[in-house]
DNA sequence: ATTATAGTTGAATGTATATTCAATTGTCAA
DNA sequence: TTGACAATTGAATATACATTCAACTATAAT
């Protein structure tokens, strides 16, 4: 593997560690669902969903409520969990409830709260 | 707690299991904290290069061949890193070598994989 | 059947942010 | 001290996406 096979314009590489690393890198599909997973916990609001599903489960309305927004934003991103997996719900007449699918979801957020090192 | 102090306009709010909900709920801050954290970790570029630098402690040059891109986008994604203490790094002449500054990242990183239900 | 309502959905809008490009900084070597 | 180069930085651009708004669907009650 010769310099100009790099895409980097610089004379330092080290080529034995670079190559190294992408030989342990797993294949790059991996990268864009664990970003994809990752990306879902990156946002305040279905943070707030996730966390109060973690307490009790709950129609469209009551997550609403308890988060002070409107019904469609809920609605909507409450599609965007359950596309993912990570929420499911039950049809009871003319309310959805919804309930947490995954109990990975549980030990991320712990994880995660250790990490910025807050008691809750 | 009359029904129009909720914002939601329904009829069927459950008044009991909201006000527990509401009454569960961690600080407000604390979610921004937590989306602000799997936020970082929810791009495919920083979680590639988490990965790497899991690997092998690089310099920014490396780190760009590993993953193909330009030393500047590279560069960026190691200020934002740097600034959320995810890494570190240390200069040596005029090379800086970065490495994790957290083992968090890794367990995190383990969890989300198990999710996805793959292997490594 | 008609009306009211819980929830969903699509389009539009505004905001956040990843990458590029160009300029700049700091360090080494000659 | 001058030239080369690793890395950083700011501005510009492009893209992704959260929320709003309005229309629509499905269910229940009268």
């Amino acid at each position: 593997m010769s310099k100009n096979e790099f895409i980097c314009d610089c004379n330092i590489i080290h080529e034995d560690v670079v190559k190294d690393t992408i030989k342990k890198m797993p294949d790059m599909d991996l990268f864009n669902k664990l970003a994809e997973f990752f990306k879902i916990l990156g946002d305040t609001t279905r943070a707030k969903i996730l966390y109060a599903l973690d307490q009790n489960e709950m129609c469209v309305c009551d997550i609403a409520n308890v988060l002070g927004m409107s019904k469609s934003s809920i609605s909507h991103q409450l599609g965007t969990l359950r596309r993912m997996a990570i929420v499911k719900c039950r049809k009871v007449g003319k309310e959805v409830y919804y309930m947490l699918d995954d109990d990975h979801v549980k030990g991320l957020f712990e994880l995660g709260i250790e990490h910025i090192g807050h008691g809750i």
